[in-house]
DNA sequence: GAATTCTGCGCATAGAACCT
DNA sequence: AGGTTCTATGCGCAGAATTC
């Protein structure tokens, strides 16, 4: 529609469209035997070179099968692990918004399912993974962007460091060049930085918490914390659910729908730089000639060597058991310390019996404590939050 | 050539988490 | 406490591809 297409090069990695200066035949395109097969790939070592660069489009429509999975694991990782949102990744990396973004990330399709319009992202996303610098940029930018914020806010730029602000305070530390190339290798978190996977809470849950606010709208540490034993969240989670829950943040909440969204944020702070600190041409500039992985064929060999982010491209990613973003994590160790005195069930096989017993566990658990919550409040008697 | 289907994406919003 | 940030998701639109 009206926002800038795609393909008007938000890229700065050196994406810059070259249809004006493209060069097929003699780009150098590290055209190598595949590593599987043997088969001849182009690489897309030719988008950093000044001298005959590509454009975004011929580099997608040379480019080897990717496993979208795998890419897409490792931009969710990548951006993870550096507080990065999708939004800031999204419009500066891949020009879309923030719920394509999202959609992307979390339900990729398989390359030979995507036109090649489809793939662009991807391949855009494989860049942006070959180069580590470029999440310092995109940190960078995130820390302008915030600067400009304060700025707007408080008509004052945070004082001191970023590092030791408040507002950065979740920031992991500037990662140095060599422990962002560890990241190479999959599922490292290379800055030591626990992952914070988004809880979302089920019906039972919600409900087990509704109920306990009308009990108790302001209910006190006790009560969080055993909430939270009970449901298996942690304080905090409890604690924000009755912060997002109470009626002055969302109107109309704890009436019965429960939480309504506060006022948008979101479109005045874009409204009052649709390009916030997002200089697609200045974070270009600001790249260095890098020659880094970006110039490593995708499927040459010497991309195991890169220090980059070099993923592995499957020559058949469908064959390789693509890794599922929604497959469910494996519970977290200690996030069960159940304060009931459920006895484990009888030994099951060895897969279902962790999760199965878990949910049945959580299930009986909720019940439990949805049937106390009406009785006490069909009685109106007091509370013991004893489950 | 019209109708239908597919594909990619933006917009709006819910709701959890975070910041001041 | 109030406000903001962030991610996930539903819905709808536009354009391309396909079918009739």
């Amino acid at each position: 529609q009206s926002h800038p297409s795609p393909l008007a090069e938000p890229v700065s990695l050196s994406l810059e469209s070259s249809k004006e200066n493209q060069q097929p035949e003699s780009l150098g395109l590290g055209l190598g035997p595949h590593p599987d097969g043997g088969k001849s790939t182009p690489s897309l070592m030719a988008l950093h070179q000044p001298a005959n660069p590509l454009g975004i489009q011929e580099l997608v429509a040379m480019s080897p099968e990717l496993d979208t999975y795998a890419i897409t694991k490792k931009v969710k990782e990548v951006l993870t692990d550096n507080n990065l949102g999708q939004r800031l990744f999204g419009e500066t990396i891949l020009g879309l918004t923030q719920g394509s973004v999202s959609d992307l990330l979390s339900r990729p399709k398989p390359w030979h399912k995507l036109s090649l319009k489809g793939r662009e992202p991807f391949v855009r996303m494989q860049l942006w993974l070959n180069d580590p610098h470029n999440v310092d940029k995109l940190r960078a930018m995130k820390k302008m962007e915030k600067k400009a914020y304060l700025k707007r806010r408080y008509g004052l730029l945070s004082t001191g460091s970023d590092s030791d602000s408040p507002s950065t305070r979740s920031e992991c530390v500037s990662p140095a060049p060599a422990a962002a190339a560890a990241l190479a290798s999959l599922d490292l978190c290379p800055y030591g930085q626990a992952k914070k996977p988004r809880v979302v809470l089920g019906a039972e849950e919600k409900e087990a918490l509704r109920k306990a606010y009308l009990l108790e709208p302001y209910p006190s540490q006790n009560t969080i914390e055993m909430l939270a034993s009970q449901l298996h969240l942690k304080t905090n989670t409890v604690i924000n659910w009755f912060h997002n829950y109470r009626p002055g943040l969302y109107p109309g909440a704890a009436a019965t729908d429960g939480p309504q969204r506060a006022g948008q944020s979101r479109h005045e702070a874009e409204e009052s730089g649709k390009s916030p600190a997002v200089d697609p041409v200045s974070f270009k500039a600001s790249s260095e000639p890098c020659r880094s992985s970006l110039e490593v064929s995708l499927n040459s060999p010497s991309a195991a060597s890169s220090p980059g982010l070099m993923m592995s491209v499957s020559p058949v990613p469908s064959s390789s058991a693509p890794i599922s973003p929604t497959l469910p994590n494996p519970p977290s160790s200690g996030a069960n310390h159940s304060l009931d005195a459920n006895p484990p069930p009888p030994f099951q096989s060895p897969k279902l019996s962790r999760s199965s017993q878990r949910r049945t566990e959580k299930m009986a658990n909720l019940n439990n404590i949805i049937h106390r919550l009406e009785r006490a409040a069909n009685r109106e008697e007091t509370l013991e939050w004893e489950f």
